[in-house]
DNA sequence: CGTGTTTGACCAGCGC
DNA sequence: GCGCTGGTCAAACACG
């Protein structure tokens, strides 16, 4: 529905759109009065226009328009720009009054306005032409000409692209045959050895430590172990066998991403690939603790829990291993020095030991979140690296997974996903390891795109809901496993974690994607899940072969898959909430089993189960929350509130935050309680990092912006909606932060909670009194972190490199099997289908806007991505509603200034001060990826 | 008192 | 069959 519309605004910008506005004359309504006011001023110009356009278009023929483009985004970012602008434009209106909107953004400001794009113009005038018919005949005509011509074009097109498409499926074929080939070749060895268990690490991030390690190492080490898991396993669960028969072909890129991972330990300079990102974020993340170095091994090819917090720092590893088990496992490598670092599930610890090889104890949980849930994590120091924690999940939940956990699934999956992509291994495993890493199940026939489309797994996409691979689809239904340090390590928080609100609410309407920044720890269980996280969801659209199962799953909600398609997730269904042992894999141990089963007849299993019901971490079920949310909210609200903070966790050093500021965000009215650090940079300086990244990544891609202020400082003093700020994102949401807040409670609460001390090398604990002390006694001369500038330099290639994945799964979700070369992108759709179309679109002449789009194979990826963001925007207007945008800010002197780091005082330490109360609004404008992007480069600013 | 952790005991594969 | 190991149990504790 919309959905064809907006895909075809987003891609009006080339060849469509020329051809559309002279014949559509209502359809543009909107936009054409309001193009139609800035012909006006050009009108004259007509021919000047003509001729402006005739050298772009007539030079390149045929091929013209696309090439132009492609030319622009290649060789001229200006162009690029002032097309996007000019879209934006567009929507811009559409969304609100023509009249108004026009300065800010599009023209006015920005020194392109003059450079309305040339196809800009081209409709402008066009349009006027048609409307006004000033121009008289000759105008006329050479609009007829024109439009000729690009039908002509459209054709060539056309043609052109079917050969592409036969190009890009044959070598898509024989990349899945390939894929499969090796997966069987692969599994053959297994099996005969041992059962199936093929290990393959794709370690990014982490790998140093996870090099040789002995006991958490994964690689060598952990084979007799593992082993003896998955025979537990394996023996246990027979139900699942059938399923993970096709082999993923994880295991090549082992050794590669390992080598990815030297890189980005390196640190490389170069290195752009996702390795280097990789790199980047691990070795950058010298710091805090707080940012975890993730690695996420999927094991075994069943389902696996998802490894969430993983995520919540920003090194990835992620090894994946053999499909063909039955059952999943999932190791996570995270970097983790500090309390708590929740994965969003809830466990309970029944054992430890020490294993041989690791004088590190290792502890046994599983998971409480639902009573019946088998999926256990063991959790344990690498013995190389003392502060990486290696996780690893074993089992599939039975049960909806909480906001948090699915976040950090997802958001671990995307990390994964990015960090992997680089990697010279094959694009497929890599993406499958992430898919499973985030709980997502992989199947062989997911691959299918891998090759072209490698990032699913980006952040904030979301997968919409297409699932490839029916039937060998392999189920992670994990979740987010974060390795909660508990025992070895750190004070773990308490136990209890509460989500708010529920994740999914909002069957995912397709609001504006937010995920949560890979490296937030969605682990803290009880942290406000990203409210918008369902919104997101349908605004974030994935790579439908893989993400959107695990995606759903996490959710925990098949069935309000958005897309519909839900074949491939009616297991999940069976198995939520249903604790029954038959829907969940048969215990590890056959022998057990028994035993558990009878434990639930025993008093001690009454009082067992009992515990689990109490202390259910998540209040209330997420589902149940869902529909609670609505009527109880209101009434709730303060207890809710009370509990946000409880457990609260700031996304940026993923401590508790001191001197906490609460984020207002287009979410906050559904329960969305992003808190920071506010305190000073002898402190974590959390907010600070958080608006400079923003602010910063403003500058950088905003152009000329007039308006480089960040958000939280600059929007007090701007309280126009023209103000054009940068954006902030939300850490948890992704929804548009349009200030902050300071929770008085929230914040004595948590100044009382202790946390590490972010100067390097420190490892003292305190409470915020304490750490002040400490800080000035021990740490007299902290300076603010500085930034690697080769470091950012290599993370804004990354973000690049994501945003054009972002756009690449917006794509695949809209298009059913759009494939992408380069800035092309193929909508794959079926021959007879296509055929039929062109000759629609022959009998139309024009075509519509939607046939033209649909079978528009190819346009700029960053077209779309734009579209996107644009889409995500308006969702989010709309969703949010307006009414929430009176979100106070405070604004403390010294938070005015992004880069200011007070420097003294232990009062001043707090950058924001409690009491600030000018309010502001920010621009719902303009969302751009820079949000993830900026959040990302926390990441580098932290350290 | 409820809830979660600790910890020694127990059990089941595995290899010798 | 024995010992080793990893994984799990469950009583004892600790904590709020
Ligand atoms: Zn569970």
């Amino acid at each position: 529905m919309s959905s064809k519309k907006k895909r075809a605004a987003a891609i009006d910008l080339s060849v469509e759109a020329e051809r559309r506005r002279p014949e559509e004359g209502g359809d543009g309504g909107d936009r054409e009065a309001s193009d139609g006011a800035a012909a006006a001023a050009e009108e004259d110009g007509d021919v000047k226009q003509k001729q402006r356009e005739g050298p772009k278009e007539e030079t390149g023929g045929e091929e013209e328009k696309v090439v132009e483009v492609v030319a622009d985004q290649g060789e001229d970012g200006s162009n690029e720009e002032i097309k996007y602008r000019t879209q934006q434009g567009d929507m811009m209106e559409e969304d609100k009054q023509p009249a108004a909107a026009a300065n800010v953004d599009d023209d006015g400001g920005d020194s392109d306005g003059a450079g309305a794009s040339a196809e800009e113009k081209h409709m402008v005038t066009e349009a006027t032409g048609g409307e006004g018919d000033d121009g008289g005949d000759s105008r006329t005509a050479m609009a007829q000409d024109e439009l000729s011509e690009m039908q002509e074009e459209m054709e060539r097109m056309k043609e052109e692209n079917r050969m592409l498409r036969r190009v890009v499926d044959k070598t898509v074929r024989d990349y899945y045959e390939l894929q499969m080939k090796l997966a069987a070749y692969q599994q053959q060895p297994a099996a005969a050895d041992e059962p199936k268990e093929t290990e393959v690490f794709l370690s990014l991030g982490a790998t140093t430590a996870a090099g040789g390690s002995g006991g958490g190492g994964f690689p060598e080490a952990k084979s007799k172990e593992q082993a003896a898991w998955r025979r537990r396993s394996v023996g246990s669960d027979d139900s699942d066998d059938g399923k993970e028969d096709l082999g993923l072909s994880l295991s090549l890129g082992t050794s590669s991403s390992y080598d990815d991972d030297q890189k980005a330990v390196e640190a490389r300079p170069h290195d752009v690939d996702g390795a280097a990102a990789a790199a980047m974020i691990v070795g950058s993340r010298p710091a805090p603790r707080g940012y975890a170095l993730l690695e996420s091994s999927k094991v075994q090819g069943g389902a696996a829990p998802a490894a969430g917090e993983l995520s919540a720092a920003g090194g990835i590893t992620s090894q994946s291993v053999n499909p063909a088990n039955r059952k999943t496992r999932v190791s996570v490598r995270v970097r983790c020095q500090g309390p708590t670092m929740n994965d969003g599930c809830q466990w309970r610890k029944y054992g430890q030991k020490v294993a041989k090889g690791n004088p590190c104890p290792r502890a046994y949980y599983r998971c409480t979140v639902a009573p019946g849930c088998p999926v256990r994590k063991q959790v344990q120091r690498c013995l190389e690296d003392m502060s990486i924690l290696v996780t690893t999940y074993e089992g599939t939940h039975n049960h909806p997974l909480p906001v948090g956990a699915t976040a950090m699934a997802s958001t671990t999956s995307a990390a994964a996903t990015f960090m992997l992509l680089s990697s010279t291994t094959s694009s497929s495993s890599v993406s499958d390891a992430a898919a499973a890493a985030a709980g997502v199940s992989t199947a062989p026939s997911s691959s299918y795109l891998s090759p072209y489309l490698l990032n699913s797994a980006s952040p904030l996409l979301m997968p919409g809901a297409t699932v490839g691979g029916g039937g060998g689809m392999q189920h992670l239904n994990l979740f987010g496993n974060s390795p909660s340090s508990s025992s070895l390590l750190a004070p773990q928080a308490p136990g209890s974690s509460k989500y708010p609100w529920s994740p999914n609410h909002p069957p995912l309407a397709g609001a504006g994607g937010n995920k949560r920044p890979f490296w937030s720890a969605g682990g803290d269980g009880d942290k406000p899940a990203p409210a918008a996280l369902a919104e997101n969801v349908g605004a974030v659209m994935s790579d439908p072969n893989k993400f959107s199962a695990a995606i759903n799953n996490f959710m925990g909600k098949d069935g309000e898959s958005s897309s519909g398609k839900s074949s491939t997730f009616a297991w999940t269904r069976s198995m939520d909430r249903t604790a029954t042992p038959a829907s969940v894999p048969a215990p590890a141990r056959p022998r057990r089993e028994p035993v558990s089963e009878e434990m639930a007849r025993s008093a001690r299993a009454r009082r067992h189960v009992a515990r689990q019901l109490r202390s259910a971490p998540y209040p209330i079920p997420s589902y149940r929350w869902k529909a609670m949310k609505e009527s109880n909210r209101k009434k709730t609200l303060p207890a809710a509130q009370k509990m946000d903070w409880e457990d609260a966790n700031c996304s940026v050093c993923m401590e508790y935050p001191h001197n906490a500021v609460l984020l207002l965000c287009s979410s906050h009215d559904k329960g969305c309680r992003p808190y920071m650090c506010g305190t000073s940079h002898r402190h974590s300086n959390c907010l600070d990092q958080f608006k400079k990244a923003y602010t910063k990544g403003a500058l950088l891609e905003e152009l000329p912006a007039n308006t480089v202020g960040t958000n939280l400082d600059s929007t007090p003093l701007i309280t126009g909606e023209k103000n054009e700020s940068v954006d902030l994102a939300c850490p948890l949401c992704r929804g548009k932060v349009k200030g902050w807040t300071i929770v008085e409670p929230a914040r004595s609460y948590l100044n009382g909670k202790r946390r590490t001390c972010m100067q390097d090398g420190c490892s003292f604990v305190g409470t915020y009194k304490e750490l002040r002390k400490h800080v000035k006694s021990e740490h007299p001369l902290a300076k603010p972190r500085e930034v690697d500038p080769i470091l950012e330099q290599k993370w804004r290639l990354l973000e690049i490199e994501r945003e054009r994945q972002d756009a690449l799964s917006t794509i695949t979700a809209t298009m059913g099997r759009a494939i992408v070369f380069g800035d092309y992108v193929l909508d794959l759709e079926d021959e007879d289908d296509l055929d039929d179309v062109e000759s629609d679109e022959d009998d139309n002449a024009n075509g519509h806007e939607t046939d033209n789009t649909r079978r528009m194979l190819m346009f700029l990826m960053r077209q779309v991505a734009r579209h996107h963001q644009n889409q995500r925007l308006q969702n989010a207007i709309g969703t949010t509603g307006g009414a929430e945008d009176n979100y106070a800010v405070s604004s403390g002197a010294n938070a005015t200034t992004p880069y200011h780091y007070p420097l003294e005082g232990d009062d001043e330490d707090d950058l924001v001060m409690a009491g600030g109360g000018s309010t502001g609004m920010v621009r719902p404008e303009r969302r751009r990826r820079r949000r993830r992007r900026n959040r990302e480069r926390l990441f580098l600013g932290l350290h």
